[in-house]
DNA sequence: TCTCACACCTTTGAAGTGG
DNA sequence: CCACTTCAAAGGTGTGAGA
């Protein structure tokens, strides 16, 4: 690579709203994630009595696994039978008028499931927590890059990615492969997209360059790979793709696709959770990969004329576009061609050599001498997390359907399964604060074989600061490839950036809040982005209008916050050292923690990943905070001190010593208001607690799906 | 910087055909 | 009944004009 260790400097940029990457040694980056609850399960290749039994499967694995339920490490909840607190009949039969599943279905489903329990409306909530990873299953998760070398073609020259209204796929496609999982316990896939810095780009003579700050965060959403869950062995039987991810600019998406800034530079993330179904999802350990080469801007036309190019020599459906072909742009490069080579023959050599500035001033970025690169905030291990984590509407209607199949009312199973089976499954918007997503960090808790590499990717700079970079690690020389050599030593590819995300505790009382309409009310923005609930946004107020998909995620955002929840956690945690399966789990490198919970454990730091040249590099400003950067040394260099760096944005997080940052005290603050937003439904948590604990032991059943 | 209509292309799935 | 082919519709591309 050609990033040099020198260059390398800390941000000192506190936790951005954003969030930031955690990193842990040994390329994996390991963050602590929270994730927030919402119960559904997918029912997809699942058969009825799956269905019937999905919150069973969670405590008694499907592939026979003994996961023996502990309540005690769930003061809240620990019913077994998903239809208990989460009765119900499927509401919505008709197939969705789009692919893409909607909060809103999420709702409706799970109203009608509460009505058809005769449970009361208002305390239609997800299914109760679930025993998750429990169950003594060891893995080692390798995941790679498929297409690694054209996403490395791209990301040397600036990847672009267009984002339009109705949506646009991301070319190359994210596909991944894994290996090393449990061959038969199942795992949930999932990718999410989050901002690479805090900076605004424009491109400028043939190079990306930071025109500012970013905009305002747009609402975060998940994308669920549509085979989930599925076991070890079928994940791991073929490539995992995400290509029907879609993107877009459009604030007002109600299709569920991924809202992105134009002009902004994003890191897409993958996600692997093993857990048996989507109930379990928000409390099951999520490994994160980063492969810092899928970094990309977003944007609404394509600026370097290269990525046009090699989007389409390399994509299928723009063939037409191609050289061969009879579109309008060969007549374009024939033109240009035929008027570059008269030019040429005009021109002295010395003037001829113009031709290649533009390649020099997109090949420079990469370069090691570039001042610009000194600018990479690899060591800017700003607590990036996936501080969000919507419900997707399809697995609050697979889990209806769970409910109708449990009714014996397989027609209206079968039908949600089909309906479910084909969609992008959205996940709506709701974020949480940093500290909510950064805990404990165990520098060995992941193993290096499969989040060896992927390096940090760009540059911190004043005003633009670097976060989503999980890579803590410092740049790796050019000269000198990383531990696994150049990009492939182990694996035909780099491992990526790895974060091991924290379960958390469910909020009883979500939905309850969800149906609180005073909660949200006196404003007219459909979205409830997390950026509004967290005050960056532009609507300050939600929505009495608003979707209910969405105002359900940002419920759950809310609830999660509450502090009474990360008190339960931490009971939670602390009950949960007792148990000798958790043990394991974090020998195994699985760790669970209070998601909000301070202080927190730094991780481990080591210097073992690699970077992609990327064109990225060079959009950095050209004031350089390298000089003048607390950068430590210690982040540069493997470090194992919780001291990490005093600027690290993840050290922030990790160290209470550090969480006086400016940032983090207006994070507190955004805590505070939300809080404040939430005890006034409060009182509904205790009606959730009842439910659960009538429910608890109600169930058993496998998961003897598909 | 963004949106839109457009031409060109692939993908998908239904319908048709033959063994 | 199955495998294969054909066909049309749906949808994924970048382009370029216009706002």
């Amino acid at each position: 690579m050609r990033y040099e260790q020198g260059d390398v400097t800390c941000s000192t940029t506190p936790p951005s709203p954003r969030g930031a990457p955690e990193t842990s040694p040994g390329s994996p980056h390991k963050m602590q994630s929270s994730f927030h609850p919402f119960l559904l399960q997918r029912p997809t290749d699942f058969s009825v009595s799956s269905l019937l039994t999905a919150n069973a499967a969670g405590a008694n694995g499907p592939t026979g696994a003994t996961t023996v339920p502990h309540p005690a490490a769930y003061p809240f909840t620990l019913s077994s039978t998903p239809i208990g607190c989460y009765p119900g009949l499927l509401p919505k039969l008709a197939p969705p008028s789009h692919p893409y599943t909607t909060a809103e279905d999420v709702v409706l489903a799970t109203t009608a499931a509460a009505h058809h329990h005769h449970h009361h409306p208002g305390m239609v909530r997800p299914l109760r927590p679930l025993q998750p990873e429990d169950d003594g299953v060891v893995d080692d998760p390798k995941v790679t890059l498929e297409g690694k070398d054209l996403w490395e073609k791209f990301h040397k020259l600036g990847t672009e990615m267009v984002i339009t209204k109705s949506g646009r796929r991301m070319f190359p496609a994210y596909k991944v492969r894994v290996m090393g999982l449990d061959k038969k316990a199942k795992y949930i896939l999932l990718m999410d997209i989050v901002a690479a810095d805090d900076c605004r780009y424009k491109f400028h003579n043939s190079r990306w360059m930071v025109a500012g700050k970013a905009d305002p965060e747009m609402p975060k959403r998940m994308y669920i790979h549509p085979d989930s869950p599925s076991t070890g062995e079928q994940w791991m039987q073929k490539v995992i793709s995400f290509h029907k991810l879609k993107l877009t600019n459009n604030i007002s998406d109600k299709h569920g696709f991924t809202i992105l800034n134009s002009m902004h530079k994003y890191q897409p993330r993958f996600h692997l959770v093993r857990a048996n179904d989507f109930a379990k999802l928000p409390y099951s350990t999520f490994r994160t990969y980063v492969f810092k080469e899928t970094e990309f801007i977003a944007v609404t036309a394509y600026q370097n004329e290269k990525i046009t190019q090699l989007k389409i020599d390399n994509n299928p459906f723009a063939k037409g576009f191609r050289d061969t072909g009879a579109g309008k742009r060969e007549k374009k490069q024939a033109l240009l061609a035929a008027q570059r080579h008269s030019s040429e023959e005009k021109r002295p050599e010395s003037i001829r050599g113009t031709d290649n500035e533009d390649e020099k001033l997109l090949d420079v970025v990469g370069s090691p001498e570039s001042p610009l690169h000194s600018l990479h905030p690899a060591n800017s291990i700003t607590a990036h997390h996936p501080s969000w984590f919507t419900l997707p509407a399809a697995m609050a209607a697979a889990t209806a359907a769970a409910a109708a199949a449990a009714a014996n009312n397989t027609l209206v199973a079968e039908e949600m399964r089909r309906r479910f089976s084909s969609m992008q499954h959205p996940f709506h918007p709701f974020v949480l604060p940093p500290q909510g997503n950064v805990a404990q960090h165990d520098a060995d808790s992941e193993p290096d074989s499969s989040c060896s590499e992927s390096g940090p990717g760009s540059s911190s700079n004043p005003g633009c600061n670097k976060h989503s970079s999980p890579s803590a690690t410092p740049e790796r020389s050019p000269s000198a490839p990383g531990p696994s050599g150049q990009h492939h030593a182990s694996n035909d590819y780099p491992s990526p950036d790895i974060s091991v995300g924290p379960p958390i505790h469910p909020p009883p009382n979500l939905l309850p809040y969800l149906y609180s309409p005073g909660l949200y009310s006196g404003a007219t923005n459909p979205l409830l982005t997390t950026s509004s609930l967290f005050g960056t946004g532009a609507s300050a107020h939600p929505a009495t209008s608003m979707n209910p998909s969405l105002l359900f995620n940002a419920q759950l955002a809310l609830a999660s916050q509450n502090p009474f929840f990360s008190h339960a956690y931490h009971v939670l945690n602390n009950q949960q050292q007792q148990n000798h399966h958790l043990k394991a789990a974090i020998a195994s490198g699985v760790h669970r923690f209070a998601p909000y919970k301070l202080p927190l454990v730094p991780s481990t730091l080591t210097n073992n990943s690699t970077s992609v040249g990327s064109a990225f590099d060079a959009v950095l400003p050209s004031l350089s905070t390298r000089g003048s950067s607390p950068s430590s040394p210690n982040v540069q260099t493997k470090v194992k001190s919780p001291s990490v760096s005093p600027k690290s944005d993840k050290s922030s997080l990790l160290s209470p010593k550090l969480s006086a940052s400016s940032s983090t005290l207006n994070e507190l603050k955004s805590m505070e208001k939300m809080v404040n937003g939430l005890k006034t439904n409060s009182a509904n948590f205790s009606n959730y607690k009842q439910c659960d604990e009538n429910s608890v032991g109600s169930s058993d059943v496998n998961g003897n799906n598909k």
